[in-house]
DNA sequence: GAGAAGTTGAGGAGTTACCTCCACTTAGTT
DNA sequence: AACTAAGTGGAGGTAACTCCTCAACTTCTC
């Protein structure tokens, strides 16, 4: 049976509310926030979204495809080098403004995004591998430090905007400066392999406390 | 009035551990984490130490000392580029390996670190400029970057120091890469200002929660 | 207008941290 | 050995958060 119009419209105004919520908190936000936010009682919130988990999927799906889509986008560039920085740019850009799309990228190992994570990584490692080829991405530099570049980049943004918006560019045009394959480079360790990454993505999303059992 | 023999023994018992518990969990570790790992009751860590602050005075003080002797020893260096890379290095390192002297080294602009804080900033100022002055260091960076950089990189520390130690290595290279004078650099925005760098730094200390008043 | 569907928000329950208090123990003195 | 001032321990009060429920109430829909 679908829902009565009131209760799609207050479900709407929930979903709208939380992803502003989000935006500013990130995971950390509670559902009281958002249904304060949204100007519903929290036990509205509470029928319609069981879990917090359930929420942030009705919020961050969209989202998280519109990061697939630009990773699909980079592709097409004039050159891999383009596509590679351009991506890097404005996702950096987008989780700077979001928190919540910050931390839903940094669950994408995680079960209920596992979609959209399972669809960006290869487009990600081609996007390095052409990089590769083109010889402008230095050959150390792989997969794997992608993630974990944005989410040192993204972290300082968390903690920039409020005082300096736009200050975190600054810093991931150093990155960035750093990836340029170079004669001179320094030597990088050994890369992280996948079960660091997701270790690494997980240490920066906040602990969900997990529901009452 | 000297302390009792006995109590003294406790307060030498409760820096150590304090320094122990501090080195994992940071400024975010509570008096009573201390006691236990003292062995000593919470009551003696409070009598001795009556708020947080002062314990943290009592272990930190001279490992920001060190700190500051790591960069006088900088400008010693056969190059401003060798002196200003190493000190980066080495105090990563450190910070990696102990996140309460991370926190200490982001509170400098605090009032209890305020010492340490003043007498690190021109030894910093000196080895950005000869490194300028050599025209190893991009001139867009300034002395404003280094605790952001240090910040970042030892936030990604903080993260994958668990699972994998000497991660953050690979990042902090990837920076240093980046901050390397060359003709074919992006272009970096504005330099933050002291107002921005505090505020950054303060954001990357847990909040204290106030003494009862 | 009957009844199903939906809403509300005070408040119980859990968690974590801070800090005090006083009965008890111990070091040092006479 | 007895005394006393100094020191100790840790249970438990206070407070701040968050999670989530439920019973009285409101609103839709037919």
């Amino acid at each position: 049976m679908p829902l009565r119009r009131d209760a799609q419209r207050n479900r709407e105004r929930i979903v709208e509310a939380a992803g502003e919520v989000f935006a500013t908190r990130g995971f950390a936000a509670t559902l009281d926030d958002v249904a304060h936010h949204a100007g519903v009682g929290v036990g509205t919130v509470y029928r319609r979204f069981p879990t917090k988990e359930e929420l942030i999927d009705a919020v961050f799906t969209d989202r998280l495809e519109a990061l697939v889509t630009l990773a699909e986008e980079a592709l097409t560039a004039p050159s891999a080098w383009a596509g590679l920085t351009g991506f890097l740019r404005t996702s950096a850009r987008w989780h700077a403004a979001d928190r919540g799309l910050r931390d839903a990228a940094l669950s994408m190992g995680e079960q209920h995004f596992k979609q959209a994570g399972e669809q960006i990584v290869p487009l990600l490692e081609q996007l390095m591998e052409r990089a590769h080829a083109e010889g402008t991405l230095r050959l150390d530099a792989g997969f794997h430090d992608f993630p974990i570049i944005m989410a040192m980049v993204t972290e300082m943004a968390q903690h920039s905007e409020g005082c300096r918006p736009g200050l975190y560019e600054r810093y991931l045009e150093l990155v960035i400066d750093g990836l340029r394959a170079r004669p001179d480079n320094g030597v990088l360790g050994a890369e992280p392999t996948d079960t660091d990454v997701q270790a690494v993505m997980r240490g920066c999303v906040p602990p969900m406390r997990s529901s009452r059992s």
